[in-house]
RNA sequence: GCCGGGAUGGCGGAACUGGUAGACGCACCGGACUCAAAAUCCGGCGGUGGCGACAUCGUGAGGGUUCGAUUCCCUCUCCCGGCACCA
C-alpha cells in the first residue's frame, strides 16, 4: 500500500473505476425501492461556484447513502440554460448566448466529474436545447386550449433611452443601469398562467408536505395569502358606476374616513381630465419602480380628486383620494381607508389631515388609544349604530348580511397569489409559440409544427429584443388563412423551463412525448435539495406545473417533491479598502493575512500585497462584487474533491450558512491524511485474525462498543437527521480513538480491522475516493460504491454501569456510577450519599428528587 | 415596509424530546522530534477567584414559566434569505 496520501492519483483511479462499471447508470427495476434524489440544477453561469459544490455533495452523500442501504438510486443532472447572464456576456463580449452558454456547460461538466459525483449522465437535460423546451411549448398550448394562459396587459419597467424593458435587477434606483435613464412603468400585453385557479388546491396541499422544512411551507402559506373579506360597492357622486373595494375588515366599515384609488383607476383618470397638478402626480407615480419592496418603502402619497363617495351604511360623504400605495393590479384597485384601525391608513391621514373615527373599542371595554396609532386589533363595535356591541364575527356576518340583501356586496376569498406572467421581451430564453395574423389574430402554431426553434446565432446589443429584428424569425404563414404572418418574439419565464426537468430526467430521450412511463416510476422526487432562495418562487410554481401536468393526465403525482433540504448559503470574509476619495476596493481574502494576538484572536489584517492593513466588512454571501469567492476548481487540484466535500460537508449543519475557512480545509485535509496513515499502519502489519468476540479483554470492549455506538449514531445523522456535520465528528472522534488503543495481540488487531473497515464504509457517501481504495487495501475484492450499509451489533452495544450526574435545586454537584438500569431507589441513596451533593445540601430535607433515568438526578430541598 | 430564518469560547460549530453548556474541528499556547524549519506526535485551552479540591459568572439584550431554560413564552437589537423580470 502507497504510504502516502496521494488524493491526485486515488481520485482519478475511483473515477475511472466507476464509469468503466457504469456506477451510476441506472434503469426502472420495479423489484427493488427507488430514490429519486434530485438537486437543483445549476444556471451555466461559467464555473461552478461554492453554492454548487455544497448542493451537489449533499445530494451525493444521500445518494450514495440511500444505494449503500439497498435503494434503486437515481441522481441526474442537467443545465439551467435560458436565461439573462447570457445576453449580458453577449454584450459585453459580443459572443452569441447560445455559444457562451455550451461553453460554459462543457468546462462545468469537466468540473462536476472531477468532484466525483455519482450522476446519471446519460439523462442529461439543457433546458436550451429544442427538444427540451418544444414541450414548454407544447404545454403551454395546452393551457391555452384549457384557458389556464390567456393574454392581458401588465406592467414592466421601460427604460426609455434604450427602448428596452429592463428586469427588476437591472434598475438601479429607480434608473436603468445602462443609460442611467429614469425607468418608466409600462403596459404591454402579456401572458398570464391562471396559478390562481390553483390556489386553493397548493394551499391545503402544504399540509400533506411534512418532508418539507416548516418554515418554507409557512412562507408558501403567506406567498397565497388567502384571506376573507367582503366586497362592498360605494355610490360615487356624479358617477354612475359605483366604486368597488375589498375589505377584510368589515367590521370597520364606519370608521371609513376617505377611499384611496389607483393611479392608473378609471376614477382617477377622469378626474385628472383638466387638472395639471392631478396630472402631475399621476405620472409620477408611474415613475416609482415594480417591485413590491419599492412600493411598501416609498413614502406614502396621494391628492384628493375633487370627488365624493357615499358611505353606504352612514350616507356622509367621503372624499377620494389617489395614492402611490394602492395598486391597479390588486384586488379592485381601491381601498377603503380607516385610519382609526389600520396603521398605513392613520399615517396617511395624519399626514394629510383627513379625519380618524374610532368604530372598534378594545374587549376589556377601554377607549382604543389611537393618539400614537391605529388600534387594529379585534374587538367590539361603537359609533357604529345599529352594529355597536357585536364583536368581530357577528360584526363581519351582519354586514355581509346587509350588502347581501341590497345586493351592493357579497363575501369573497381573495389572495395575495397573483397569475404567473411568462412573457419575457426577451431572445434567451424559449419562444412563445404563437403567431400574429392582420386578418385571423393570434393563433398558436399547430402541434406539428413544434418546435418553434430559438436561432442561436444572434447576438443581443441591450436595445430591445433582436428577435424583432431577425427577418427569417419573424416571417411565417398564418396557421389558419396560410397569409403572411409574423411570429410572437416574447419568450418564456426561465421559471418555466424549471418547472418540469425532473419529469425530463426521467423520461430522458423521448421525441414522441414529453413524458413517458419511466417517470411514473421515479416521479414524485423523494429528496430535493436546493437554496433556501428558491423556497417560495421555484417550488410553488412547480407544483402549480406537476398539477397541471396531472389534470391533462400527463402524471398521477400531485406534489413533485416528497422531501425537501434548503440548504443555506455559502459565506466568507469580506475585506476592503475605502480612500478617503474615491471608490472602494474589495480584496479577496486569499491575499489578505489576518494579524491575531497570542490568544488567537484577531487585531488586525494586511494585504500581502503591500502589507498595508485593510479593513474587515465582516461576513457576506460569496460574491463578484465582493471579491470573496472560492475556486471549487483551485481547491480540488490543491486537497483533492474528497478534502473539499469533507470540509463542506462538516464545517456546518446543511440547512444553516457556511462560513468559508482556509484552515478548516487544511484540517479536513490533516483528517484525510491520518484516515489514510492508520489504514496503512494496520495493513503494513499483516493481515488480522477472524474476531471472536468471547475473547475480548476490557480495553477491546471498550473500543469495539464505541465502534458500534458511532455506527448508530452516523445512521441517524445522515439517514433522519440530515446533520453530516455531527455525523463526521462522531467518525472523528473515533479516530482518535482507533489511534489511541495500541493492542497489537492478534485479538487487539482484529478489532483494529472492524473498526477501520467501519469507518470506511460510514465515511463513503463524504469522502468515496479515498474510502474506495482503502476499502481495497484492507483486503477486500469487492468495489465498495456496491457494499451494504453495516449493521450495529446490539451485544457490543451493552454497558454494565452508568454515570449519573447529580444536581443541588438545579446546579450540578457531583457524579454517580450505577449499575445500568438501576432502579430509582438506588440511584437516590448513591446521590444523596455524595459528599459534594450533602455539603450542598446544607442539612436539608429532600423536598423533591428528579430522576431522569440513566442520566440525572436532582435534589430539591 | 411585509413574510421567513438566525445570534452559543478567539473562530466554525455541538448539546437530538426542557435535563452535565462548549462534542468535533480550527486558531493559539506549551512540550517531543529536528542542526533548524516544515510536517508529525503529546498536552493545555470560556471569564474570574483559588496551590488545589472546588466555587462563581456565562448561550445577542431585557423580562417570564419551571425542580431545572441555549431549548418554551413576551418585548427589543443586529445580521441573513425572499418580495413575483437575477437564478
Amino acid at each position: 500500500m502507497q504510504e502516502r496520501y496521494e488524493p491526485a492519483v486515488i481520485e482519478a483511479d475511483a473515477q475511472r473505476d466507476w464509469e468503466a462499471r457504469g456506477t451510476f447508470r441506472v434503469s426502472e427495476d420495479p423489484s427493488r425501492p427507488k430514490y429519486y434524489c434530485l438537486c437543483m440544477f445549476p444556471y451555466p453561469s461559467g464555473r461552478l461556484h461554492m453554492g454548487h459544490v455544497r448542493n451537489y455533495t449533499i445530494g451525493d452523500v444521500l445518494t450514495r447513502y440511500m444505494r449503500m442501504q439497498g435503494h434503486n438510486v437515481l441522481q441526474p443532472m442537467g443545465w439551467d440554460a435560458f436565461g439573462l447572464p447570457a445576453e449580458n456576456a453577449a454584450m459585453a463580449h459580443g459572443v452569441p448566448p447560445a455559444k457562451w452558454t455550451y461553453d460554459n456547460i462543457d468546462y462545468m461538466k469537466r468540473q462536476l466529474k472531477s468532484l466525483g459525483f455519482g450522476i446519471a449522465w446519460d439523462r442529461e437535460v439543457t433546458t436550451c436545447r429544442p427538444e427540451y423546451y418544444r414541450w414548454n411549448q407544447w404545454l403551454f398550448l395546452r393551457m391555452l386550449e384549457k384557458g389556464i394562459a390567456y393574454r392581458r396587459t401588465g406592467v414592466v419597467n421601460w427604460d426609455p433611452v434604450d427602448q428596452t424593458v429592463l428586469a427588476n435587477e437591472q434598475v438601479i434606483d429607480g434608473r436603468g443601469w445602462r443609460t442611467g435613464a429614469l425607468v418608466e412603468k409600462r403596459e404591454i400585453p402579456m401572458y398570464y398562467l391562471r396559478i390562481t385557479d390553483y390556489a386553493q388546491d397548493l394551499l391545503d396541499a402544504l399540509g400533506s408536505l411534512p418532508g418539507w422544512p416548516e418554515r418554507v411551507r409557512l412562507m408558501q402559506e403567506n406567498w397565497i395569502g388567502r384571506s376573507e373579506g367582503l366586497e362592498i360597492e360605494f355610490e360615487v357622486e356624479g358617477a354612475a358606476e359605483p366604486l368597488a373595494i375589498y375589505t377584510t375588515r368589515p367590521d370597520t366599515l364606519c370608521g371609513v374616513t376617505y377611499m384611496a384609488v389607483a393611479a392608473e383607476h378609471p376614477l382617477a383618470q377622469r378626474a385628472a381630465v383638466g387638472n395639471p397638478d392631478l396630472q402631475a402626480f399621476i405620472a409620477e407615480c408611474q415613475r416609482s419602480g415594480v417591485t413590491e419592496a419599492a412600493l411598501e418603502t416609498m413614502e406614502k402619497r396621494g391628492m384628493p380628486l375633487g370627488i365624493h363617495a357615499i358611505h353606504p351604511i352612514t350616507g356622509e360623504r367621503v372624499p377620494v383620494w389617489v395614492a402611490n400605495f394602492v395598486l391597479m393590479g390588486y384586488g379592485t384597485g381601491a381601498v377603503m381607508a380607516v385610519p382609526a384601525h389600520d396603521q398605513r391608513d392613520w399615517e396617511f391621514a395624519r399626514r394629510y389631515g383627513l379625519r380618524i373615527h374610532p368604530v372598534v373599542q378594545p374587549l376589556d371595554g377601554s377607549l382604543p388609544d389611537i393618539e400614537s396609532g391605529a388600534f387594529t386589533e379585534h374587538g367590539r363595535l361603537i359609533n357604529s349604530g345599529r352594529f355597536d356591541g357585536l364583536e368581530f364575527d357577528e360584526a363581519f356576518d351582519a354586514y355581509a348580511k346587509f350588502f347581501e340583501a341590497q345586493g351592493t356586496g357579497k363575501r369573497r376569498v381573495n389572495w395575495r397569489l397573483r397569475d404567473w406572467g411568462i412573457s419575457r421581451q426577451r431572445y434567451w430564453g424559449c419562444p412563445i409559440p404563437l403567431i400574429h395574423c392582420a386578418t385571423c389574430g393570434v393563433q398558436p402554431v399547430p402541434d406539428d409544427q413544434l418546435p418553434v426553434v430559438l436561432p442561436e446565432d444572434l447576438v443581443p446589443d441591450g436595445s430591445g429584443n433582436p428577435l424583432g429584428k431577425s427577418e427569417s424569425f419573424l416571417k411565417c404563414a398564418c396557421p389558419k388563412c396560410g397569409g403572411p404572418a409574423r411570429r410572437e418574439t416574447d419568450t418564456m419565464d426561465t421559471f418555466v423551463d424549471s418547472s418540469w426537468y425532473f419529469f425530463r430526467y426521467a423520461s430522458a430521450g423521448n421525441d414522441r412525448a414529453m413524458v413517458d412511463e419511466r417517470a411514473a416510476y421515479w416521479l414524485p422526487v423523494d429528496q430535493y435539495i436546493g437554496g433556501i432562495e428558491h423556497a417560495i418562487l421555484h417550488l410553488l410554481y412547480s407544483r402549480f406545473w406537476t398539477r397541471v401536468m396531472r389534470d391533462l393526465g400527463l402524471t398521477q403525482v400531485e406534489e413533485p417533491f416528497t422531501n425537501l433540504l434548503t440548504q443555506g448559503m455559502v459565506l466568507n470574509e469580506v475585506f476592503f479598502r475605502k480612500p478617503a476619495s474615491g471608490r472602494i476596493t474589495y480584496y479577496n481574502p486569499a491575499d489578505v493575512d489576518v494579524q491575531v494576538d497570542d490568544k488567537g484572536a484577531r487585531i488586525g489584517a494586511v494585504l500581502r500585497s503591500d502589507g498595508e492593513p485593510v479593513e474587515s466588512g465582516g461576513i457576506g454571501t460569496m460574491s463578484k462584487s465582493k471579491n470573496n469567492g472560492v475556486d471549487p476548481q483551485a481547491l480540488v487540484e490543491r486537497y483533492g474533491a474528497d478534502t473539499a466535500r469533507l470540509f463542506m460537508m462538516f464545517a456546518a449543519p446543511p440547512e444553516q450558512t457556511l462560513e468559508w475557512s482556509d484552515e478548516g480545509v487544511d484540517g479536513a485535509f490533516r483528517f484525510m491524511k491520518r484516515l489514510w496513515k492508520a489504514v496503512h499502519q494496520h495493513v503494513s502489519a499483516g493481515p488480522a485474525q477472524a474476531l471472536d468476540v468471547a475473547a475480548l479483554d476490557e480495553a477491546s470492549r471498550t473500543l469495539r462498543r464505541q465502534v458500534h455506538e458511532t455506527l448508530v449514531k452516523v445512521t441517524t445523522d445522515i439517514g433522519k437527521r440530515r446533520t453530516f456535520n455531527t455525523a463526521i465528528a462522531a467518525v472523528m472522534e473515533l479516530m482518535n480513538a482507533i489511534n489511541r488503543f495500541d493492542d497489537r495481540s492478534p485479538q487487539g488487531r482484529a478489532v483494529v480491522q472492524e473498526a477501520l473497515e467501519t469507518v470506511v464504509l460510514v465515511l463513503a457517501p463524504v469522502v468515496p475516493h479515498a474510502c474506495h481504495a482503502l476499502w481495497r487495501e484492507l483486503g477486500h475484492t469487492t468495489v465498495l460504491v456496491d457494499e451494504r450499509w453495516p449493521e450495529p451489533d446490539a451485544r457490543a452495544l451493552e454497558r454494565a454501569t452508568v454515570e449519573v450526574v447529580v444536581q443541588v435545586n438545579g446546579k450540578l454537584r457531583g457524579r454517580v456510577t450505577v449499575p445500568a438500569g438501576a432502579d430509582e431507589s438506588v440511584v437516590r441513596e448513591a446521590a444523596l450519599a455524595d459528599p459534594n451533593v450533602q455539603r450542598f445540601m446544607e442539612g436539608k430535607p429532600v423536598r423533591k428528587f428528579v430522576y431522569v433515568p440513566g442520566k440525572l438526578a436532582n435534589v430539591v430541598v
